[in-house]
DNA sequence: GCTTGACCCTGTAGTTGCTACAGGGTCCAT
DNA sequence: ATGGACCCTGTAGCAACTACAGGGTCAAGC
């Protein structure tokens, strides 16, 4: 039972590029690990831990900075959550004005698609509504 | 009447930054217009509507790969417009499926921030959903 | 004991789509 | 002639990785 794990080992369990920990490292998102005598970084259960927090957090859309912040309020067990509750409050307003901006985005992209009569570029629709109005535009030299 | 502008005022038309007319330049994207005898750019009409397709497709989420086809597409009139359909639609799969990732998101974050009991850190439900199920993340040394 | 191959190391540069300087030149009005 | 608004080139920075190059380490197999 090994409870010390190799880069690799921690990439696999935690589905992160072995560059990406060494990155994550690097901003100082994780902490530096132990050495082996070949100079190897060797990880324990605290390290994979933290990287799975890291990348759940990272996979619900929280940015670097966001995780950080995260990762610090986890650290104070006795304070207050409220600053998490914000975090992610925050974060959730910024997801839907993100979903709002692409169903607007979508909604323009099935009106054009719809419209397409399968013609000539000539006469093409999308083309149409991506020019400006009165006339067209040119190649570059 | 102009029939030319400074790179400003093709700026200001077009909501377009300064750098970023520059930059679209320097990446092929828009001609290199004719220069002033002090070696101020100098711009024409099919400029100007270039420039317009451009941030219009920006606008509505293409890469600047996928604007790079459309113009290419728009300049050749004779052909059929089923390629331009073609990116259109798999722009407009690629928002859906944005789309989709994004409710689940908003979905998990809604979850979070509801069973958020205003306590300590020690019981926030918030850090406990990030974490991973058996034991702590521990702080970097 | 030597080789092979998988893994690891550092450091740097690339990606996307801009944005922000620094350090100058031009142009026009006063 | 001087001030300020504009323009020029070139380079570096942003997020969040990713992809090398050019080496070192380690365990297995012969």
């Amino acid at each position: 039972m090994s409870d010390t794990f190799a880069i690799g080992e921690l990439g696999r369990a935690t589905d992160t590029k072995v560059e990406t920990v060494r990155y994550y490292e690097r901003i100082g998102l994780l902490s530096q690990p132990r050495r082996t005598s070949g100079n190897y970084r060797a990880y324990d259960r605290g390290h994979l831990n933290r990287l799975s927090f890291i990348r759940r957090s990272r996979d619900l859309g929280f940015s670097l900075d966001q995780v950080r912040a995260l990762l610090d309020l986890a650290d104070q067990r006795d304070r207050p959550c409220e600053a998490v509750d914000e975090i992610a409050r925050g974060h959730l307003a910024e997801v839907e004005r993100k979903i709002a901006d692409l169903e607007a985005l979508r909604d323009e992209l099935r009106g054009m698609v719809r419209q397409c009569g399968h013609g000539s570029v000539r006469d093409c629709r999308i083309i149409e509504a991506l020019s400006p109005g009165d006339a067209r535009a040119t190649a570059p030299g």
